[in-house]
DNA sequence: CATGATTGTTAAGTCAAGTAACAATCATGC
DNA sequence: GCATGATTGTTACTTGACTTAACAATCATG
């Protein structure tokens, strides 16, 4: 895609249209939409430096944060179903970043653990994700950002009644 | 799906879990992200009722605005292919909410306009739209949400260098 | 006016996420 | 005890939204 705005600037008709989306930038949710393609995508960006996506990284840091989680569990905080956890467990796992455990008890379930090699790979990819997101913003000041977490936080807690 | 939280209360060996992803909140994008899966679940659920998804709605609010707009223009304005907006154009003008119009000088291309039907149809579920969110952003100041309006274009508008 | 680009369109492919079914295992009631 | 039902991890199949590829019609440019 070369200029995207450039067959925007102006109408075929000759009015001056400005931006297109006029209209719908006076919905909250179409400008959370919009941020958060373009934070995902520089993440994505970010994580697939270290081969990860970022259902795969959020489940590393999750398994590193609590260790002993089971799949079933780690669906739950994913928001996704467990078939989808299997095959990021086994990526996990095939590069020796988590191990599946036997559990006493419960000879169905897998506790989940993170090797030395997984911690520390979650600290390095961190941290890069870190660094990508304070580029990004830049030019707020702290007090703006916690103020957008929490309405943040707010919408998603009153979303679902 | 029952209730979700109720297997992640207490980790199977006792210890207080809280939160499953207290390391994730602490990225400005997980929380976007968590947000914008929640309130456009909500407005989806909002627009369904008119028989829309977000991408048609969003043509027709784009369409009203922009008389005689190109298809290619909205493929550019909604960030999508042009192949997929014949879809959703091809459902508005089935519904008789715009209209395809030959443009004197260029037959290739047509110039998309609402009807009346479609104008009214654009107020009418912009309002619905407009209190599901003031439903969700109820008990913050003007001022926070703002100022969240504020961070979000400003993420939006670092991305991508 | 000939060659290349653009527009709308259709068909095919892709890719992530969900659904369904299954064996192994656990829990529960009787 | 044990039979019935639920749960866990797993695999295969489906789905749905989006992209890519190709094409005819039309425009632009030298």
């Amino acid at each position: 895609m070369q200029d995207k705005n450039s067959s925007l600037a102006h109408g075929i008709n000759g009015e001056d249209t400005g931006e297109a989306d006029e209209s719908l930038r006076g919905f909250l949710g179409y400008n959370i939409k919009r941020a958060n393609l373009a934070v995902q995508a520089e993440i994505r960006s970010t994580l697939e430096k270290s081969g990860f996506r970022t259902a795969g990284f959020s489940a590393l840091v999750l398994i590193c944060d609590m260790p002993d989680m089971t799949q079933t569990q780690l669906a739950a905080a994913l928001s996704i179903e467990r078939s989808g956890v299997v095959l990021i467990v086994d990526d996990l796992e095939n590069r020796d970043l988590i191990t599946r455990n036997k559990v006493e008890g419960d000879r169905r379930t897998y506790a989940l653990r993170a090797t030395l090699a997984g911690l520390r790979m979650r600290d390095k990819v961190m941290e890069q994700v870190c660094a990508t997101e304070n580029r990004l913003v830049t030019g707020l000041s702290e007090d703006e950002i916690a103020i957008a977490r929490k309405v943040l936080n707010h919408i998603e807690k009153m979303a679902g009644k």
